[in-house]
RNA sequence: GGGCGAUUAGCUCAGUUGGUUAGAGUGCCACGUUGACAUCGUGGAGGUCACUGGUUCGAUUCCAGUAUCGCCCA
């Protein structure tokens, strides 16, 4: 066979991926049995996002782990699929075609999108916009399918899915009817956490804190009926008209003699009630707090402790309502004992945002004799934001669906446990989350392009909606959008109509669909069978930042629903962080994109740098290591076609275990069997980047630098002698070996090399990706060497006189003149088994060995 | 403020279940191409293993504390 000159990874790569392909190599056999087949629950990335080296990293880890275990036998369950439905794509879509969904209008079937309209955004239907994130969402998978493919994941791509695809939205529709139907979810109107710019309700871990400056205003509250005042301390003096009470710590001496009696709001003039609670900080602000409804989290659990009422005076869309005081005996719920003083304040901020209302507020309140007390404190605290929001969130009344969290957190711990986290401490990680976990799941988003709520509601005779009462779809009618198909038992005429019914508008929280990334590859709606047979699954790879959100929810999805655990293992990667160890971010402009890269090094390359990360810890991008893989490869590339040269005259009958007769070759297999069992309870314990590191060691140092030059003078002996046939034997043994603990890395350059000798050995496969993992007993006929200390004695020698000769400028290839070895009784059988390899390789003229009580020395005395 | 993790050569990282002289790659320096590879080989210089204590015959490793960095949570 005519070998190629020169590697280039451009050349070989599209040609075995196209292979790979062809050969349908990768794909999953439902036929095989549970225990020998093992099972991927892939994360699918969020489409939308940007493309980054980030993704090339951590795919790439579970590729390892995947390449690994298809070579010990087992049958691979592999799926990907895309994350598209959520915000991420709907932002891209209003960026992109400068739209807005505005479900009120009605469908255009003519409707034309424009990518880079200017002007201000376009209000589309709803269907419209769902639309155009269809076309999104295709673009965005494309490029990610290209990427995954240049890469070598090996994926089986039969089992492609998408979030937003009829099954994935019919087997979460079927997840929420399920934890429906088990009492696992309910509705409640109760404050909930809100984006004022997205408009929606948001989940506990969809919120992020960040330091933001503020400050303490500090605002006098007259005591009704005295003429004193207590001072509150605020950094949401906005919130003053919807004020509801006062609180104090019950052992604060300072403020005993007001509980009981009622404050009156400065500007508003409306009497709040002075309460005595726990959860009052005497060390925060004054020591008295104002409740809103709503400005955090206690004042939620003050309002419903005490009773209190409701002065909602935040809308939807983050601006203050228009409301109006009144007088106490009214009781409307906005009294003051001077509504007119109260009415002209509030009129200057009714519609102003949140943020323009607090600084008209707090210039009416200086401009107000009696109300400022002392001048304002400037604070840096944490205000908490939805993620991906760019206002802080507000507390606001809202109809949402839920799901029972707090009642299982013990539960849940539990579960957590009976996993396997890699590493092990990322399992507090999720412990940590469960137990500080303070609210159920909202599940409901008021959002557009997601999976629909599969619920709609009656209406009585009045047209109001009967929200106790939920109708829900027949099981085979899945999936379903209530807001296009009519409730069973009802037809579309009826929809918003007295006695009729109306859809729920919402859509699911993505994690809601996300969380069943096993059940919708395992087909649990559809094929019990199938799923049985797959669930619980070996392992789900991922990342730590999203602990709390993936994992965690797809942890529940499975104890609500069958009481099991989702996986055997969580395998996590650390993340790439820039060279000054700052995360990687598109807003920083710190982002690497990935395909330059696999242009210029190579797939093979790209994934080398990803497998030196060990598991879960966090890698600074150096571009250096590329370059490193690069050489890797390379040296594979002229190694193998070395050493195949050097026995691929030889008949491969020849070849075998009992051909391995010389002392050094021995010596040579004797040193692979630690290899092995290193490199393979390595990536049993999914520590892939370890067992990259002893194979990469031993192929350059052991193989490359030492035991082919010590082999090569045998191999060109021109008749085959048992000494020639011995070191052509183990060359190949060796090579044959090492290639297949390098395959998972880098599967192209081990899968050429392959080819070129391997690929017809009756114990192996054609392709090297599914021929079996090396074990020892491949090197059971091959005795060890007679001496123990042969090899280290060995390259004692070798290492001495090529220093003599660096030392001396001369080249490796000089001769030498004399090498003497005295070495002690224990050594010497070893030595002059060696002796004639070593004097070879060397190009030593004469060479002798003595005998000493001492160490092994060697005096050289050069040409 | 609490939790988790990290800190080893200029840089990126291994490693040490406590034991002679702590490793690799890269970068740097010198030398070397007549039998795979110059995308190479050989050799060399380069480290108080963050700091302070403690346990121990012995600590880079175990323990405690401190500092810095990162992440998570309040």
């Amino acid at each position: 066979m005519e070998l190629p000159k020169k590697y280039r990874p451009s050349d070989i790569e599209s040609q075995w991926r196209a292979w790979w392909d062809a050969e349908n190599l990768f794909a999953w056999s439902s036929d095989r049995g549970r225990d020998e087949t093992f099972v991927v629950d892939t994360p699918p990335p969020t489409v939308s996002g940007s493309l980054h080296v980030g993704h090339m990293f951590s795919y790439s880890h579970q590729d390892f782990v995947v390449r690994y275990q298809r070579m010990t036998g087992r049958n691979i369950f592999f799926p990907i699929g895309w994350d598209d439905n959520g915000l991420p794509t709907e932002r891209r879509v209003q960026n992109l075609y400068n739209v807005k969904c505005e479900p009120h209008i009605h469908y255009d079937p003519e409707f034309k999108a424009d990518r880079g309209r200017k002007g201000p955004p376009m209000p589309i239907s709803r269907r419209n916009f769902i639309e155009l994130c269809d076309v999104v969402t295709k673009e965005d998978e494309a490029a990610f399918r290209h990427l995954w493919s240049r890469l070598g994941l090996s994926y089986d791509w039969s089992l492609e899915y998408a979030t937003i695809d009829e099954h994935c939205r019919r087997t979460s529709q079927a997840s929420f009817l399920d934890m429906l139907q088990k009492g696992e979810v309910y509705q409640d109107n109760r404050p909930v956490l809100w984006d004022v710019d997205f408009q929606t309700a948001i989940a506990q871990a969809e919120v992020t804190d960040k330091e933001m400056h503020s400050a303490y205003h500090f605002l006098r509250f007259p005591i009704q009926g005295a003429d004193e005042h207590l001072v509150i301390a605020t950094t949401r003096p906005e919130l003053l008209p919807a004020c509801v009470a006062v609180i104090v710590h019950p052992d604060d001496e300072r403020f005993t003699q007001y509980v009981g009696k009622r404050a009156l709001t400065p500007l508003f003039a409306a009497p709040v009630p002075i309460i005595a609670d726990v959860k009052a900080d005497p060390e925060k602000g004054t020591g008295v707090v104002m409740v809103c409804t709503f400005g955090d989290q206690t004042d939620v659990e003050w309002w419903q402790e005490y009773d209190l009422p409701m002065r909602q005076t935040l809308g939807m869309d983050g601006r203050l309502r228009n409301i109006r005081f009144g007088k106490i005996e009214d009781g409307a719920g906005w009294e003051s004992v001077d509504p007119d003083a109260a009415n002209g304040v509030y009129e200057q901020l009714a519609g102003l945002s949140a943020k323009k209302a607090q600084q008209k507020i707090v210039e009416i309140a200086e401009n107000t004799p009696g109300v400022i007390d002392r001048p304002r404190e400037d604070i840096v605290h944490a205000v908490k934001f939805f993620e991906k929001g760019d206002r802080p969130l507000e507390l606001i009344p809202a109809r949402q669906w839920y799901a029972h969290l707090m009642n299982k957190k013990d539960a849940l711990i539990e579960q957590g446990r009976k996993i396997q986290w890699h590493p092990g401490f990322m399992a507090k990680r999720y412990e940590h989350w469960v137990e500080g976990l303070n609210l159920d799941w909202c599940m409901s988003r008021q959002r557009f392009f997601g999976v629909p709520i599969p619920v709609w509601y009656p209406l009585d005779d009045n047209g109001d909606c009967l929200y106790d009462k939920v109708i829900v779809p027949e099981a085979d009618a899945l999936p379903v959008d209530p807001l296009d198909e009519a409730p069973p038992g009802y037809d579309e005429s009826q929809r918003g109509q007295p006695h009729g019914f109306t859809g729920d508008p919402d859509v699911f929280d993505t994690w809601a669909t996300s969380s069943l990334t096993p059940q919708i590859a395992s087909r649990w709606v559809d094929n019990t069978e199938r799923h049985r047979s797959l669930f619980p699954m070996d392992i789900r790879p991922q990342s730590h930042e999203i602990i709390r959100t993936w994992a965690f929810y797809t942890i529940v999805k499975a104890y609500m629903h069958e009481r099991e655990i989702p996986w055997k293992h969580v395998v996590i990667s650390g993340w790439i962080l820039d060279p000054d160890r700052k995360k990687m971010s598109k807003s920083q402009g710190n982002v690497v994109t990935p395909e330059p890269l696999i242009d210029q090094y190579g797939a093979d390359s790209v994934r080398y740098w990803a497998a030196r990360a060990r598991l879960g810890v966090d890698t600074a991008y150096d571009e250096q290591v590329f370059k490193v893989g690069k050489k890797l490869c390379t040296k594979l590339f002229n190694a193998a076609k070395f050493a195949i040269g050097r026995f691929s005259d030889v008949d491969v009958a020849k070849l075998t275990t009992d051909a391995v007769t010389e002392e050094v070759d021995r010596a040579l297999i004797a040193e692979l069997r630690p290899l092995l069992r290193r490199a393979t309870d390595a990536f049993d314990a999914f520590d892939y980047a370890q067992a990259l590191n002893v194979t990469e060691d031993f192929f350059w140092r052991m193989f490359c630098d030492n035991y082919l030059e010590i082999a090569k003078p045998r191999t060109y002996e021109e008749t085959l002698t048992p000494e020639r046939l011995s070191a052509c034997a183990s060359l190949r043994l060796a090579l044959r070996m090492l290639l297949r603990l390098f395959a998972p890395f880098v599967p192209y350059i081990t899968e050429e090399v392959w080819q070129w000798a391997f690929s017809n050995d009756a114990d192996m496969h054609a392709s090297i990706h599914k021929s079996p993992w090396p074990t020892a007993a491949e090197l059971d006929a091959v005795p060890p060497p007679a001496n123990d200390g042969v090899w280290n004695a060995t390259l004692t020698v070798v290492e001495q006189v090529r220093k003599a000769k660096a030392d001396a400028n001369l080249s490796m290839a000089a001769p030498v003149k004399s090498v003497t070895i005295a070495c002690p009784d224990a050594e010497r059988a070893g030595i002059e088994a060696a002796a004639n390899d070593i004097q070879r390789m060397l190009r030593i003229e004469s060479l002798d060995i003595t005998d000493t009580q001492e160490a092994l020395s060697v005096t050289i005395e050069l040409a």
